[in-house]
DNA sequence: TATACATATGAACAAGTAAACATATGTAAG
DNA sequence: CTTACATATGTTTACTTGTTCATATGTATA
């Protein structure tokens, strides 16, 4: 008889979904708050331009004026400035006042260990 | 005489230009090419949407299925596959086909390590 | 306080991009 | 080979965002 075949199939293919599904529902409760993900992608939105990245990069080892970074990157003034009020926000750059320069640097080693995991992943 | 403070310190001033310009040369020489910096702002891109996060984390510990991945987080199939191509071309995720299905995974521990680092940033 | 230099900020414009919708391709089974 | 299901892709649109230009703020010095 064809119908216990079907049967059979049937009941192997609800089995299989059943798992999937508790697959699925265990992913879900494993997956951290919308809003955890939210900042996480706004963290790795910084680092995803090319001229922050240039400036964070020249951050590596030294701490920098504003002036500096310009003329190092060849980058007019507004723009530095600009991209460095971003990586301040974003607790990705300290900096410190002295005279009339403004001095910035890597704000912990999370950035420069970011920075360090992406250089491996792209020079495969 | 005013003339020899003023010397001094002029003299002074030109040596801290000096270092000044040491440190940007070096950090000049340091600096990775353009190409490379550019790859690693266009990998961080990648990383940079809550959408593609999301997907990301739900394969943090399980391989998953492009419908699976919609339902979990209420995406359109769609908007889905076009973010898992944007993945697949930036050899974030690696796939294999099962019947009609095709399930996703992450490609590498980079992709791991670089999620897990952020996270730390992030949860701070 | 006036001047010069360093940095910050506001506004407008141009380029890039994620989502939605429609449609195409791929695959298994009758 | 046709139907049904899963995934992929092309196109349009709305929105986001980096840069530029102009201007403001901050700081040291005469």
């Amino acid at each position: 008889m064809a119908k216990e075949r079907e049967d059979r199939e049937e009941h192997m293919r609800k089995e299989a979904e059943a798992a999937r599904e508790d697959i699925v529902e265990q992913v879900s409760r494993q997956q951290p708050d919308d809003e955890i993900l939210y900042d996480l992608a706004e963290l790795f939105k910084v680092f995803g331009d090319s001229t922050r990245i240039k400036i964070l990069y020249s951050m590596f080892e030294n701490e920098l004026c504003v002036n500096d970074i310009a003329n190092l990157l060849h980058l007019s003034q507004s723009s530095v400035s600009h991209q460095l009020r971003i990586l301040k926000t974003s607790k990705l750059v300290k900096f410190r006042r002295e005279g009339k320069s403004v001095y910035y640097s890597l704000d912990d080693e999370h950035v420069r260990a970011i920075i360090s995991m992406g250089m491996e992943h792209v020079e495969e």
